[in-house]
DNA sequence: TATCCTTACGGAATTCGTAAGCATG
DNA sequence: CATGCTTACGAATTCCGTAAGGATA
């Protein structure tokens, strides 16, 4: 048994059992990924795949049970670099955050001064993508921390804390007619046509529960993954907008004016989210302890090993 | 990095840092252990063992962090073979169980018995020892199952499940004059010389206590590990015995009578310990259950991935 | 001086990539 | 017939043991 080997099953089940694929995202040859699967099978005295043929279809029973302890092992492995490095150099390195284009652009730049100022030396590298890639790019080790309000709560190999809460605003051209009420309701709002987020962004869930439990229709007539592209739909005049508040920014969005909603809408939480048993150097704990004020070195140490 | 240099490093920290031991115990050279040494070192970038000259003197500040993921990785790769072996033969493969002669000699008995009858394939080796030993064992993956009144609470490493409670009994030469006592107490005892366990020794502990807190002094006159001895030397009347009261066969020891002493010591709770983490095969599940009986197959799944 | 570790070197074993062959959709 | 896996074989690399050398209690 060797870790080449077990690399080459967890790649497997990543690639979708394509041999030839694993063999290149391991930069090896594909008849050496055959060989070491099947010297690993017969090593182990069972099959961990099941196969029609000569193509290998899937896991079997003994390969699924396998596959956690092989994954577990391969982020040890990491872990044990991982805390090398953090006695190697302790404020050099690199850190890795998956994020939404929400928090990347309102929540994220002062933090992420902050952390520059603090650890120059540490390569920080900002990968915006969707939640539910967040939630793929944490699972497959090419993240070390995740940041997004959606997709991340109720996977069970993460960890996640919040980090703040909000609500959703309506956004609306100055002097618009809805500036004019004493208090928006959700009657008022759909008689508009919508624009907002695209659904799996930014809380649209919440949006939708909202007007579902109302027993209103909305006309959304465009459905984006940034505030920046609804704001400018809002300002051309498509329709209001539904958006995060951060996203307004009374000094440069001078033509459009933010309306509470907060009495409408559930609140959304934004959090964190680090894969569970995963090694955090210090810069990246001290990243943590940034962005999600409540935690502190012994929650995040109890958290990360395997408690909660 | 590989598995061999893992091995080495678990190998060194356990043999006292001894290179020409490691290279013993694990069947290789010596200077192809220095070599792995040298090598994992090089490639994590840290040095791992504290040198003066040429000896290793023990672990450094990053050795003893990494220390604990590689026993871990070590300990899933194990896990992986044990899990392989499981499907590949459900009803066959071995068990070791370290326990002390107590429950070897008197509460295991039937137990096993069942076991060997439902479980005729396995290959189940018993090894009889101390309790501090029977943690090492566990500790060091030598044993599966450990079987202990003494030392197995508090090891952080170990999960354990109480297996039944018990006080220790008096044991007396038949006619012996404490055997016309309405109720046996302290001060009655301490008036004979007493044969009982050694130190560390199935709830010698307790028996110290008592008396301590008592505020009786107490002439030991011979301390043994098990029972047999116990009640040989109380059988040629060298003094009182204190024992464990399942060491009493009614039928055998015909000329020794038993008095219960349960309002005098503290009862003592033996229990089965398993090392935290590790993969446990049907039959030793099946084997947990049989000997402690309120854990269940999700008790035991619970307590084996970390939860308390 | 005995113990213990390192360096050096040569042989053995393993690993790995290329080429060829075969099955499957 | 293109894709995907296996077998076969030779080269390269890695691994490992022996021998010799040096430091330390």
């Amino acid at each position: 048994m060797n870790f080449q080997q077990l690399k080459i099953v967890r790649e497997t089940v990543r690639r979708g059992y394509n041999l030839t694929e694993v063999a290149n995202a391991l930069y090896t040859s594909q008849p050496g990924v055959s060989k070491n699967i099947k010297d690993l099978e017969d090593e182990l005295g069972v099959e961990l795949f099941v196969r029609r043929g000569k193509r290998l279809l899937g896991l079997t029973e003994p390969g699924k049970e396998l596959l956690e302890t092989v994954e577990r092992i391969l982020r040890d492995a990491q872990n044990l670099r991982n805390i090398a490095d953090q006695f190697a150099s302790r404020e050099q390195g690199s850190l890795t955050v998956a994020t939404t284009h929400t928090q990347a652009r309102y929540a994220l730049p002062e933090v992420i001064k902050q952390f520059k100022a603090r650890y120059p030396q540490v390569h920080l590298a900002l990968h915006q993508c969707s939640p539910r890639e967040i939630v793929e790019m944490l699972l497959a080790g090419e993240a070390d921390i995740g940041i997004a309000t959606e997709a991340i709560e109720g996977v069970a190999e993460l960890v996640s804390f919040p980090c703040y809460s909000w609500h959703h605003a309506v956004i609306v051209p100055q002097g618009h007619a809805l500036t004019q009420l004493p208090a928006l309701t959700l009657d008022a709002i759909a008689a508009y046509p919508i624009v907002t987020y695209h659904e799996g962004f930014t809380g649209r869930a919440h949006i939708d529960k909202a007007f579902a439990a109302a027993g209103q229709a909305v006309d959304i007539v465009l459905s984006a993954i940034d505030a920046d592209v609804i704001k400018t739909y809002v300002e051309i005049g498509l329709g209001i907008g539904i958006v995060a508040p951060m996203a307004f920014n009374p000094a440069k969005d001078t033509g459009l004016a933010l309306l509470a909603a907060d009495h409408l809408f559930d609140d959304n939480t934004t959090r964190l989210a680090v894969h569970r048993g995963v090694y955090l150097r210090d810069y990246a704990r001290q990243f943590v302890t940034m962005v999600a004020p409540g935690v502190d070195e012994k929650v995040l140490q109890k958290a990360l090993n395997g408690g909660e």
